[in-house]
RNA sequence: GGGGCCGUAGCUCAAUUGGUUAGAGUACCGGACUGUCGAUCCGGUGGUUGCGAGUUCGAAUCUCGUCGGCCUCGCCA
């Protein structure tokens, strides 16, 4: 007799002690199978969980035969009596103490021999679990991270809700904006030889929503950005989006601090504290290298410019001659660290550009603390006045950057992650939120020899700053703000420019024409002209923050059919060729030289 | 575009550093087994060592190229 697969009584995670006697019908895979020729033993798993059924050739002779047959990943619906496991209680299971003496079977799809293990166990390469991501999906501790990404975006949507934000959609087939990322292009069949971008993000529309007086507004959406992928980054990511008018920066971030709260306390039941603390951008810069600080830890970025100033040291005084600096981290006990690790920690700078990297050792001396190895004999005359100002003890190792401000700060940031690293200083269970602000308003672009937006170019300046983009811009703050988790940026935003002139200032400084401006933004700017409030918002990277809380290394953990660095879908091979016919009727082609270059891979 | 790591059975990994017929666990197939729970025991199938050149008496191992994956710099307003 058929099993009523659609109408299971329980799930696979569900059943109790208390359920003994039941009759009950589950269905789901096989996980596992223990045949012993005589009783089979099945692990029956669903999205709940496992449970164990028992098929007794006495009992049910049917059912056991069926029971034979049956291998890992075969889905089934089964009928039977629940019963105490007796003294064989597996502590293991949270349906341990029970099992299902099962009174019939249905073998409703017979699975081939899967490519690797659904499995707690066994971890097979990623391009595979990503070729087959659908059974990679049925794994429990990735159904996990999507129950807490489910979870989390409920979370928001019911924050926003109860503060007034509405949610409205944006276009996904909107306008190229040439700042900025590189954008996806969709071409138009109707009008042909034009082009949609996907959004990189809703940013120009969530503007309008405030200038039409939708006064609070929120989006979880999704944005495009083609630029090379990294572990934090896919091409396509989703965004919480949102907007609020009339507003001041503290409004948005206390805004954000109640969410965040919230957040913590709903999925991970942790209490966070408000206010989220303020850094400054240039405090960042200086004590940690970067506008993301990772403060769960020590490690910082001391500048000793000063005290070294009048070394003949060669890299030390050219750096210092040229208008850089000389900063240095000290590793408390580095002493301890082998030469190996620290010629590797040169090797790995030197990949990412840097010169190389002076070091040496406290050690206990004749006279008070020395310096010993490395670059001892060029920096022993200031190893007093180094570890005064640097704190620098007997036991300890010293890291020297000479070089331009922005080199220092780099490099000495990766320095700084490498050594915590090493040292194990980064501390566990730890949620360190901090927001930074006070960015500069536009950047020097040494290679185009002209200033850029840091943020974007509808961030408004500080008002008492306005004067200084004139004289000097670089010293220009903005109304701008970060918050970052750990060291990581999981959102940003600002207050924006709702009025025209300084708008038509801030274009004149990115050296935008009235022209250019038009042609870029001239839904913006019309809009602007019509009584804008003043307004401001924020947008997160919901994949990261999914990420952070799942404890997962990878964005692509949390993306249920994430790509691969190449921006490519080993599932759907995405993305993939188009007929002729499509081109024609699109009016576009593939260029000669990519035609030559594709035949011939083809061979 | 640059730097780094990796690619061996369906899967996870070995192969004494260039040496005879490339092994193990697992999965799969066959057999045994009535309390297992990562079942156990016996037997079996399974390999273009990513691909292509080269060096060598001899290459999984060395060299070059190429393809693919991951990390990273640039890039990501």
């Amino acid at each position: 007799m058929a099993i009523a697969y659609n109408e299971r009584t329980h799930r696979c995670g569900s059943l109790r002690k208390e359920n003994v006697g039941d009759t009950v019908t589950l269905a789901g895979w096989v996980n596992n199978y223990r045949d012993h020729g005589g009783m089979v033993f099945i692990d029956l798993r669903d999205h709940e969980g496992l449970t164990q059924l028992k098929f007794n050739p006495d009992t049910d002779p049917a059912a056991h035969e069926i029971a034979r047959t049956l291998r890992n990943e075969d889905v089934i619906a089964i009928r039977g009596t629940v019963a105490t496991r007796g003294e064989n209680v597996n502590p293991k299971m949270l349906t341990g103490e029970i099992e299902v003496e099962a009174s019939g079977a249905d073998l409703l799809a017979k699975s081939k021999p899967v490519p690797f293990e659904i499995s707690d166990h066994v971890e097979a390469n990623e391009e595979l679990r990503l070729r087959y991501r659908y059974l990679d999906l049925r794994r429990p501790q990735i159904q996990n991270i999507f129950r807490v990404r489910h979870q989390l975006t409920k979370t928001i949507r019911d924050f926003f809700d109860d503060e007034g934000f509405l949610e409205i959609e944006t276009p996904v087939l909107t306008k190229s904006t040439p700042e900025g990322a590189r954008d996806y292009l969709v071409p138009s069949r109707v009008q042909q030889g034009s082009f949609f971008a996907l959004p990189q993000s809703p940013q120009i529309f969530k503007q309008l929503f405030m200038i039409a007086g939708f006064d609070r507004y929120a989006q979880i959406v999704r944005c495009f950005r083609d630029e090379d992928l990294r572990g934090n980054r896919q091409p396509e990511f989703t965004q919480v989006d949102m907007e609020m008018a009339f507003v001041k920066r503290d409004d948005v971030m206390n805004t954000i601090d109640r969410c965040v709260v919230r957040i913590f306390k709903e999925i991970l039941d942790v209490d966070i504290e408000t206010p989220i603390r303020h850094m400054s951008y240039a405090e960042a810069m200086e004590r940690f290298g970067v506008d993301r600080p990772d403060t769960r830890f020590g490690l910082e970025l001391q500048d000793i410019t000063d005290v070294v100033r009048e070394t003949g040291f060669g890299v030390f005084k050219g750096a210092i001659e040229s208008g850089g600096a000389v900063k240095c981290i000290v590793a408390p006990g580095g002493a301890e660290l082998t030469r190996k690790v620290t010629d590797g920690l040169t090797e790995e700078l030197k990949g990412i550009g840097a010169g190389g990297m002076p070091v040496t050792k406290v050690v206990d001396g004749a006279d008070g603390p020395e310096f010993a190895t490395g670059v001892a004999k060029f920096m022993q005359e200031f190893c007093k006045g180094i570890c005064e100002k640097t704190g620098a003890k007997v036991g300890d190792a010293i890291f020297f950057m000479p070089g331009s401000y922005k080199d220092v700060c780099k490099y000495l940031h990766f320095v700084r992650t490498r050594l915590a690293e090493i040292l194990g200083v980064i501390p566990e269970g730890r949620w360190d939120l901090v927001w930074v602000v006070d960015f500069p308003l536009v950047d020097w672009n040494e290679d185009e020899k002209r200033w850029d937006s840091t943020h974007h170019p509808f961030t408004a300046p500080f008002e008492e700053d306005i004067p200084l983009m004139k004289t000097d811009p670089g010293k220009v703050r903005s109304d701008a703000y970060d918050l970052v988790l750990n060291g990581e940026e999981m959102g940003g935003g600002s207050i924006r420019i709702h009025r025209q002139e300084v708008q038509r200032a801030v274009f004149d400084l990115l050296n935008i024409s009235e022209e250019d401006a038009q042609l870029k933004f001239k839904h913006l700017l019309e809009a602007l002209a019509f009584g804008a409030p003043p307004h401001g918002g924020i947008a997160f990277g919901l994949d990261r923050w999914v990420m952070k809380m799942t404890g997962q290394e990878s964005i692509r953990e949390v993306i249920a059919f994430p790509n691969t660095q190449r921006a490519t879908c080993p599932l759907t091979d995405a993305p993939g060729s188009v007929d002729e016919k499509q081109l024609l009727e699109l009016g576009i082609d593939i260029r000669p030289e990519v035609r030559a270059k594709l035949e011939k891979s083809a061979e």
